[in-house]
RNA sequence: GCCCCGGUAGCUCAGUUGGAUAGAGCGUCCCCCUCCUAAGGGGAAGGUCGGCGGUUCAAAUCCGCCCCGGGGCACCA
C-alpha cells in the first residue's frame, strides 16, 4: 500500500539530508485545510528559520530547490511566510485510484504484522444485563480492535468476568429470595443491597424451570443475628453480607453453589448475547475464578512479597503502592483474609503481561480511572513494564428522548439495556452514534434523532451514499450499460471538479486509518465517513454518471465503486452495514 | 481539599499533535426534482475557541492561575 503522505515526507527528508539540516520532531507534510493551498503542505522552512538564522521564505526556497523530481508532484507553491505548497499530479491521484479498486487490498490497511495486542473491553460483573454505559464501551473497543487489525496489528479482545466474590454472592441471594418468593407466593424480606431488576425475577422462575424447588427453604422469622437492613451506610452492606452468610448454612454448600453457579452461568449468556447481537465477539472470556484455581493470585502476592513491595498493617496486607506513583498504598488482602478485588485483578494483568504481547489496550468507564495508576505501580512492582498498558477511559452516555434526559439509575434497577438501545434505533445506529463522538467526551445520544429515518441522521447519510452507488450500478446494467470499471481508457476525462474532489477526498482514508489508530481515535473514521459522502453526494449531482460515452462512463463508475469500496471498509470498522438497497 | 475528563456557532461536536481567512452536522432563512434514489444538492446568517497572564515568527492547540460542568478519591467492585 502507498501512503502518499509518507512518501512525500521521506521526499523532503531527502532534501532536508542533502542540505545537513537535521530533520525535526513532528510532521513535516500537512494537510492544509484551504484548498487554494495545494493537497500537501510543508512549514518546515518556518520551523527552522529560528535554528538557522534565515528567512523562512528564502530557506524554503532552498528546500525546494534541492527537492529531487517527483512523480507525485505536478506544482509547487512558496508562500509567505514560508509555507511550501505540494499540488498532487493527476497521475498520482489515478494511481491511487488504481489502488482504491484493487480489491484484494483494501485500501488504506496493512499486512499483517508481528505487533501483537490485547485489547480488554466492557468486562462488566455478571449481575446483570448490560446497560448502555457498556454499549459504548464495546462499540469504542471493538472498533478499536479492528482499525488496529486493519493497519496490521495482531488483535486479541478479551473479556475479564468477575465471577468471584462477593457480588456473585449477592447475585445469587437475590435470585434466591426471587425463587423463594415465586414458590410461596409471598413478598419476602428483600435486601436494599441487592439487585432490585426484573431480570433478576426471570432468572428466579428459570431456575425453578431447570432445577424445580428443591433449593426451596422456609424460615418462620428473620434470626435475631441479622443485623436490619438500612438504606445507606454500612449498615446496608453488614446486612446483606449477613444474610448471605445465612443463605449458605440455610442451603449448604453444595445448594449454594447451584444457585449462584446457575445464576452466573445464565448471566453470562446474556452478556455474550447481547454483545453478540452488537456484533462484538470475544477471542477469550477470562475467568476470575480460575486465577484463583490456577493459584495465580497466591502466586503474584508471593513474588510481591518476595519483592519486598509488602507489609502488614491492621491485620490487613497492603501493597507499597505509592511506592510506585500511586496516590496511597492499597491493600491486597483484607482483615478477615479475602482479597481485595485489586489482588486478582493485579493479577489478571500480570498474568496479561507474561503472556507476551506488544501492547495491553484496557478500556475501562470513567468512573474506574482511579484505578490505573494503581495497576501500573501493581505491574512496576512486579518487574512489569507499566508502559505497555494503555488505559483508555470512556465517558459516560446520557440517553435523551423527546429532548428530556433519560433518567437511568443502577442501584433501583432502571437503566436502560444495550439490547433495549438496540432494539430500539436498530445496531448500525447505536454503534455509528456510539463512536461519533471521542470516547474522552460525554456523549448526549438523541434517540429520536438515531430513529429517524431523515437527512439528519448521519447514519442514514452515509449509508444512503453507499446504496446510491449500488443503485447506479443495478441502473447501470439494467439499462444495458454493463459497467467495467477495469476500463481505464477514460480515466484522464476525470478532470469535473467534484470528481476531483471526491478522488483527493479519498486518498485522505489511509491517513485517517493511520490516526485513528495511532491516537486511539476511531471517531476519525465515522467523522470522515460523513465527508466522503458529502463529496459523494456533490458528485453525483453535478455530474451526469451514466451516460451514452461508454469510456468516461466506465470511467466515472470506477471512481463511483471506489467510493463505494471506502465506505464499505470504513462502515465495517464501525460494525455498520453497508446496505446496497434504501 | 486532591486527581482525571470536558468548556469551540442557537444545539451536538470535529479540529491533522504549534501553522495560513477556526470547520461540520442539525436548527433558522432563501433556492433546486421533466433528469442515474430529494434518506439528496446549492446559498445566507451565525464565533472574544470559558477568563486572565505567559512561551513562540506563529496558540483553540503548550505552560501557570482562576471560573463553570461531569466523574473519581474504600480493608466496594
Amino acid at each position: 500500500m502507498v501512503r502518499v503522505k509518507h512518501e512525500l515526507a521521506a521526499w523532503f527528508e531527502e532534501a532536508l539530508g542533502r542540505l545537513g539540516w537535521i530533520a525535526l520532531a513532528g510532521n513535516l507534510i500537512d494537510r492544509p485545510r484551504e484548498p487554494g493551498h495545494g493537497d500537501y503542505s510543508s512549514h518546515v522552512a518556518l520551523r527552522l528559520a529560528k535554528s538557522l538564522g534565515q528567512p523562512p521564505l528564502a530557506l524554503a526556497q532552498t528546500i525546494v530547490a534541492n527537492l529531487p523530481p517527483s512523480p507525485w508532484i505536478e506544482r509547487i507553491d512558496i508562500r509567505p511566510p514560508g509555507f511550501i505548497n505540494l499540488h498532487l499530479s493527476f497521475e498520482a491521484l489515478l494511481s491511487e485510484l488504481a489502488h482504491m479498486l484493487d480489491e484484494t487490498h483494501p485500501y488504506g490497511h496493512a499486512a499483517p504484522g508481528a505487533t501483537r495486542v490485547l485489547i480488554e473491553f466492557v468486562s462488566a460483573n455478571p449481575n446483570g444485563p448490560l446497560h448502555i454505559g457498556h454499549g459504548r464501551g464495546a462499540a469504542f473497543g471493538d472498533t478499536l480492535a479492528r482499525v488496529l487489525e486493519a493497519l496490521g496489528s495482531r488483535v486479541e479482545r478479551e473479556y475479564y468476568v468477575n465471577d468471584a466474590g462477593r457480588q456473585m454472592d449477592i447475585l445469587a441471594l437475590s435470585v434466591w429470595i426471587r425463587y423463594c418468593e415465586h414458590l410461596c407466593d409471598a413478598a419476602l424480606d428483600f435486601p436494599s443491597a441487592g439487585y432490585q431488576g426484573d431480570y433478576i425475577r426471570d432468572l428466579a422462575l428459570e431456575l425453578l424451570e431447570v432445577e424445580g424447588p428443591r433449593f426451596l427453604r422456609t424460615q418462620e422469622q428473620m434470626p435475631e443475628t441479622i443485623p436490619p437492613d438500612v438504606e445507606e451506610g454500612d449498615g446496608r452492606d453488614q446486612h446483606i453480607d449477613a444474610r448471605i452468610a445465612l443463605m449458605k448454612t440455610t442451603l449448604g454448600a453444595k445448594d449454594y453453589e447451584g444457585v449462584l453457579g446457575f445464576a452466573r452461568g445464565k448471566m453470562l449468556e446474556v452478556i455474550r448475547g447481547d454483545l453478540a447481537d452488537f456484533g462484538v465477539h470475544y477471542d477469550r472470556w477470562y475467568s476470575e475464578r480460575s486465577l484463583y484455581e490456577d493459584a495465580k493470585v497466591a502466586e503474584m502476592i508471593r513474588l510481591l512479597e518476595e519483592r519486598g513491595e509488602t507489609y502488614r498493617r491492621d491485620g490487613a496486607l497492603w501493597f507499597r503502592a505509592s511506592s510506585h506513583g500511586d496516590e496511597k498504598d492499597r491493600v491486597l488482602m483484607r482483615t478477615n483474609g479475602e482479597y481485595t478485588y485489586f489482588a486478582p485483578d493485579l493479577a489478571y494483568h500480570l498474568d496479561k503481561m507474561r503472556r507476551g504481547y506488544d501492547r495491553l489496550i484496557n478500556v475501562l468507564g470513567s468512573d474506574h480511572h482511579g484505578y490505573a495508576p494503581r495497576i501500573r505501580a501493581g505491574l512496576e512492582a512486579l518487574g512489569q513494564d507499566p508502559k505497555r498498558l494503555e488505559v483508555r477511559l470512556v465517558q459516560f452516555a446520557v440517553l435523551y428522548r423527546g429532548g428530556q434526559r433519560v433518567q437511568m439509575s443502577t442501584r433501583s434497577g432502571s437503566f436502560v439495556t444495550l439490547r433495549e438501545l438496540v432494539e430500539e434505533v436498530g445496531r448500525d445506529a447505536a454503534r455509528f452514534f456510539y463512536v461519533l463522538r471521542s470516547e474522552a467526551q460525554h456523549l448526549d445520544f438523541d434517540l429520536d434523532l438515531a430513529k429517524s429515518h431523515s437527512q439528519e441522521n448521519p447514519v442514514y447519510y452515509v449509508q444512503y451514499a453507499h446504496a446510491r452507488i449500488a443503485s447506479l450500478f443495478r441502473e447501470s446494467t439494467e439499462r444495458g450499460l454493463k459497467p467495467d470499471t477495469g476500463d481505464r481508457e477514460a480515466w484522464g476525462q476525470l478532470q469535473q471538479p467534484p470528481e476531483r474532489a471526491l478522488l483527493t477526498t479519498l486518498t485522505r482514508y489511509p491517513e485517517i486509518l493511520e490516526q485513528a489508530a495511532g491516537g486511539y481515535a476511531p471517531h476519525l473514521i465515522a467523522q470522515f465517513l460523513r465527508e466522503i459522502a458529502q463529496a459523494f453526494h456533490v458528485y453525483y449531482h453535478a455530474v451526469p454518471l451514466l451516460i451514452e460515452d461508454r469510456a468516461l462512463r466506465n470511467a466515472r463508475l470506477g471512481l463511483c465503486l471506489a467510493t463505494r469500496l471506502i465506505l464499505a471498509d470504513g462502515l465495517s470498522l464501525l460494525g455498520v452495514s453497508a446496505p446496497s438497497k434504501m
